[in-house]
DNA sequence: AGAAATGGTTTTTTT
DNA sequence: AACCATTTCT
């Protein structure tokens, strides 16, 4: 017999045995995070500190040091982060980096419930409905038990789901939620209970999951089955979970799950860029997460790399603006920059313009237009603006507000691939029937009865019932959706017979119609990139579709577009140049957020992550005179404004052309001969 | 009875 | 602009 001495291998440990020269890229506070070892740590991470850098490398570190990829999780607030972030990973690496388990909480946890399905009594082809879908369902229970008829207004279908959705997150009693959060409708008490228990009850028969349920039904599988828990936890040899602070309790329980094997477990946050409240986010997660994992190693980044110091002034004084302290400052070594600029206009209209002109300044200076974003509160907040770009044929992309995917024409299409793929869906057969003329929600209902018995529910032939009106329509339908059937096309192809089918319907509910057909014709091109209609349902519930439009063709030569963006879905980007418009009080603040303390720190932390956004130069906007319905009213500008130090910020005059030419004449009369 | 039209109210942020 | 409740139409 021969021998073969197996060398024993050194673990790596120290930054001289890597090939990447981490201690030439990273500063001491970033290396301590990415050579932690073992145990779990807690990294406090100031905006623009090199937070998803330091992620990055840590990720290349790991996989380097010898650990399997896949025996690494990185949870992150978005599937493109986590994509994003493994891709850079891997650019520094190599691509093992891929195989790190990524993506976001429900994500993973959409995962898991798939594979062990058995465990919580559901089939593994359980589907998951996105916000819209539950809206649906709530209008569905609503109608269906019939709770008008009463002088009183009975709550909406979205502050029904926001009711059931918190007293889901913050695991409170419905009574309680509306208690302390509603009490305009603590009278109709009853009622709203019976929405939330014949929403649950729909959700359980039909083998549907919404958002909550994810995690609360991996919560429940793996509190439940120890077996379960320790297979799951045991692959998880290294837990990160990025944007800590936007996690609720449901999520900080899942992360002591996820790791409880190994204790591995490192989370990354910024309690002043905490901005998901409304979501059940509890920033007390941070806090609270030395005494939740005991022997926790606390790492602070607070180098900032992003901004001028300028900026960060701007920044740093919006915080010392909180009701309840940070004990915070951002510092930078970054070279010095202008001051923020405060632009008061007298209309939105007027704050259009100066965007516009101010953003084909700078282009002519030679700055890309992805270089820039325009940030806002609400969705609604760029309408204007964005008229003004199209008429200067400036691309752009938005970011936020309403989804592509939820666009109702949208819906309207996924609906009849939702029957396709599924002839039980309620909700997708009331949307496809009330769409024909004459089919209200009884009609809608009642023949959804007769599918579910049918034999062919694509073969909706109801010859006893030839004198109603829709019965040609019903024909047509039918026709569409057995020819798909029996026919086995891609996926794009399935997609456009369903937009030629719906074109019609689309041109008599809309009166923008134009737009919309130019949707549908860009969803049609979207369609090819998945492999099966399934699996494009599930994609497009997980990870909608974020812009509100998208380009028809795909115009590759033109220039990298400009871009508009909600606040909250800027999060964890940059730009050189950002500016924030609608800086007005009431906007932001929200003035829903003014009563209460902890919400307008809220609003307070979002201005915050929008200043934290810019590299070079900022600029704060907001016009003095608003449009209502009944007629123009003077705006107050933003309070977290006119509280700052004013000699942080430049006032920036807007002056019309004319009035300029004026007064450089005026000017001349006075100058000596 | 049930669909469609009308009038008055409310309107955030998103996985 | 979307939504809920009520009124009018088929």
């Amino acid at each position: 017999m021969k021998k073969f001495v197996l060398q024993k291998e050194e673990p790596r440990k120290r930054p001289e045995d890597y090939s990447i020269p981490y201690a030439e890229l990273l500063n001491q506070q970033q290396m301590d995070a990415v050579f932690h070892e073992k145990g779990p740590a807690l990294v406090v991470a100031g905006a623009g500190t090199g937070k998803t850098r330091t992620l990055v490398h840590r990720v290349a570190r790991l996989v380097e040091s010898g650990i399997n990829p896949s025996n690494i999780l990185l949870l992150t607030f978005t599937r493109r982060a986590a994509k994003e972030m493994l891709r850079r990973a891997s650019n520094i690496l190599d691509e093992r980096c891929k195989q790190v388990q990524g993506g976001t909480f429900h994500f993973y946890c959409s995962m898991l419930l798939h594979r062990y399905s058995d465990a919580i009594g559901y089939p593994s082809n359980f589907t998951i409905i996105d916000t819209a879908d539950a809206l649906e369902v709530i209008q569905f229970v609503r109608t269906q038990l019939n709770l008008h008829k009463k002088k009183k207004r009975f709550p909406n279908k979205n502050t029904l789901l926001n009711m059931i959705s918190t007293s889901k997150n913050k695991h409170l009693d419905l009574r309680i939620v509306l208690l302390e959060e509603y009490p305009q409708f603590l009278e109709q008490e009853e009622k709203i209970i019976q929405v939330a228990e014949a929403y649950q009850e729909y959700k359980e028969k039909n083998f549907v999951m919404d958002f909550d349920d994810l995690l609360i039904n991996t919560r429940d599988l793996l509190a439940k089955n120890d077996d379960i828990r320790i297979k799951i936890a045991s692959r998880n040899e290294y837990v990160m979970v990025d944007e800590f602070q936007d996690t609720n309790k449901l999520q900080a329980e899942l992360t002591e799950l996820f790791s409880s094997v190994h204790g591995n477990i490192m989370a990354v946050g910024d309690d002043a860029q905490s901005i998901y409240s409304f979501r059940g986010a509890d920033h007390q997660n941070i806090m609270d997460f030395p005494e939740r994992f005991k022997g926790t190693k606390l790492i602070k980044l607070e180098e900032n790399y992003r901004s001028t110091p300028q900026i960060l002034q701007v920044a740093n004084n919006l915080l010392k603006q909180a009701n309840f302290k940070f004990d915070k400052e951002l510092y930078s070594n970054n070279k010095e920059g202008e001051l923020p600029a405060l632009v008061q206009s007298s209309s939105e209209h007027d704050q259009s313009r100066f965007i516009t002109q101010a953003l084909l300044q700078l282009r002519e200076q030679g700055k890309e237009l992805n270089e820039m974003a325009v940030l806002f509160r609400n969705g609604r907040d760029s309408f204007d603006l964005e008229v003004e770009l199209n008429r200067k044929n400036i691309p752009f992309v938005k970011y936020g507000g309403q989804k592509f995917t939820e666009a109702a024409h949208i819906k309207d299409v996924l609906a009849h691939v939702r029957v396709l793929v599924n002839p039980m869906d309620t909700i997708a057969w009331n949307r496809v029937l009330m769409l024909l003329d004459g089919i209200g929600p009884k009609t809608a209902q009642d023949l959804f009865e007769w599918i579910q018995l049918a034999k062919n529910p694509y073969q909706l032939d109801l010859s006893d019932t030839t004198s109603k009106s829709y019965i040609d329509q019903l024909k047509e339908l039918s026709k569409l959706l057995v020819d798909i059937k029996e026919n086995d096309r891609s996926v794009s192809k399935v997609i456009e017979l369903i937009v030629n089918y719906y074109r019609d319907f689309c041109k008599d509910r809309y009166d923008d119609y134009p737009k919309r057909l130019k949707d549908l014709e860009a969803f049609v091109n979207v369609s090819e990139s998945f492999l099966s209609l399934p699996k494009m349902l599930e994609e497009l519930a997980l990870d909608p579709i974020t812009a509100t439009a998208v380009d028809t063709e795909q115009k590759t030569k033109e220039e990298a577009p400009l871009i508009l963006s909600t606040i909250h879905s800027a999060k964890g980007l940059e730009w050189k140049h950002v500016f924030i418009i609608q800086c007005l009080d009431g906007i932001i603040p929200s003035a829903y957020s003014v009563e209460d303390e902890e919400q307008l720190d809220e609003e307070l932390r979002l201005l915050y992550v929008a200043a934290t956004r810019a590299e070079e130069m900022l600029y704060f906007s907001y016009p003095v005179l608003a449009q209502s319905a009944y007629g123009d009213y003077f705006t107050q500008p933003s309070r977290f404004i006119t509280e700052m130090n004013e000699e942080l910020v430049e006032e920036w005059k807007l002056i019309e052309e004319e009035q300029q030419q004026q007064l450089d004449e005026g000017d001349q009369k006075q100058l000596p001969g």
